[in-house]
DNA sequence: AATTAATAACTGACCGGTCATTTATTTACA
DNA sequence: TGTAAATAAATGACCGGTCAGTTATTAATT
């Protein structure tokens, strides 16, 4: 036998629901809410069963902490000054654009999008707090920016919202490629890269001579 | 009684298959598949579970079925034409993005989207499925194009598949936001107008005054 | 009557959730 | 300070419901 001293396991009140959402967000991730097994996610999260249930009533809210938890952070990355500058809109672009990417490098941007796309039909709340907790706010910033830059004659007209899908759009495909399609075979894609050059795409256009007067 | 004719069901063995994908199709696209019972399938195509059985092996089968199904036509849309005219550039991707936006709004592009994203890890192939026969396509023929449109100096330099990205990105993003915003409270996004505003965008830049030399 | 499409009752595996029991840790008291 | 009683954390066997898939039977068609 080992020394007398070979405990079974601690108490750990304090640590257990983080391990149980980071174990669970990893689960859900992988395999989407409903084929994602309890047993596992307590396996993973080094605790039985059991255990899961002092700490969450359901499945659900299980899925919902890890959802509420992984949007949170998103939120935080977004403020970050860089949209209170009053530089001039490409040069605004110009930090957004691989600030996102590395912000999409960093956390589970991709996982919880892919999370919250998959189950949007069976859990209507999480997409709504997704949608209202960071979309929505990001929206309207970029419009906001949008505005400001159309106000300043720096951005051709057009509808401010669809110029803020001409932005994000790109970046978010390639977000959702790397979740989707890279690990069945799909070539990498290099998030700042992508950033770097769609900024100059966007920014200037693709076309060298513009077919407009 | 109704009259002594009224049989109780009908053999129909060449309708069924469709009948059933056709089904499962909406099925699937509400529920993601594990969520989706092989009972409602069946109630929805008019038929017993047992039915389903006779023409399908597995819930999986059907799946693929499915996804095989409704990415058929996919290709064959984008195949049409556009591509091979030898327009300049600017002016098919002023055809191809609205084209795109038309099959996006009439073919369930959108919820078979959805289904692969959130099925990816559980059913690899059928991402790749996904990925072989529609989006790898998609993505040669318009490196090709962009690719042809750089060697005549028509289109900035720089990677083409990036390029592609930023060509798509808002389109796709456009569609998701479509299934899963907007059920929500999304704002509504009329793909054929973002089309519209995004080939202008993309092609001549979002702003006025380019910023570089 | 023979054939076979279709049904509906059935089965067995699986999994979310419970709870009686075990074990670590803390506290009371000598 | 050492020890035993009290408490709180954690376990894992188990139960009940659900559902993919099977099969014995029925009914339409030829």
């Amino acid at each position: 036998m080992t020394g007398s001293t070979a405990p079974k396991w601690r108490r750990r009140k304090e640590a257990r629901p983080g391990d149980i959402t980071a174990a669970a967000l990893q689960v859900f991730a992988e395999k989407g809410f409903a084929t994602a097994r309890m047993e596992e996610i307590a396996r993973r999260a080094g605790v039985s069963k059991g255990t899961l249930y002092l700490y969450f009533e359901t499945k659900e809210d299980v899925f919902r902490a890890v959802v509420q938890e992984a949007v949170v952070p998103n939120i935080e990355a977004l403020r970050g000054g860089v949209l209170a500058l009053d530089l001039p809109f490409a040069d605004i672009v110009r930090l957004f654009l691989p600030r996102f990417a590395q912000i999409a490098t960093d956390l589970p941007v991709g996982a919880v999008a892919k999370m919250v796309i998959g189950e949007s039909r069976n859990f209507p709340e999480l997409a709504k707090v997704w949608h209202d907790h960071v979309v929505s706010h990001a929206i309207a910033m970029l419009t906001a920016l949008i505005e400001r830059g159309q106000q300043r004659g720096e951005v051709r007209s057009g509808d401010p919202r669809l110029h803020a899908f001409s932005l994000m759009g790109p970046m978010m495909l390639g977000v959702i490629w790397r979740e989707t399609l890279m690990p069945v075979g799909g070539a990498p894609v290099d998030l700042a890269e992508l950033a770097r050059q769609h900024c100059e795409t966007v920014l200037n256009g693709l076309v060298v001579d513009g077919g407009k007067p």
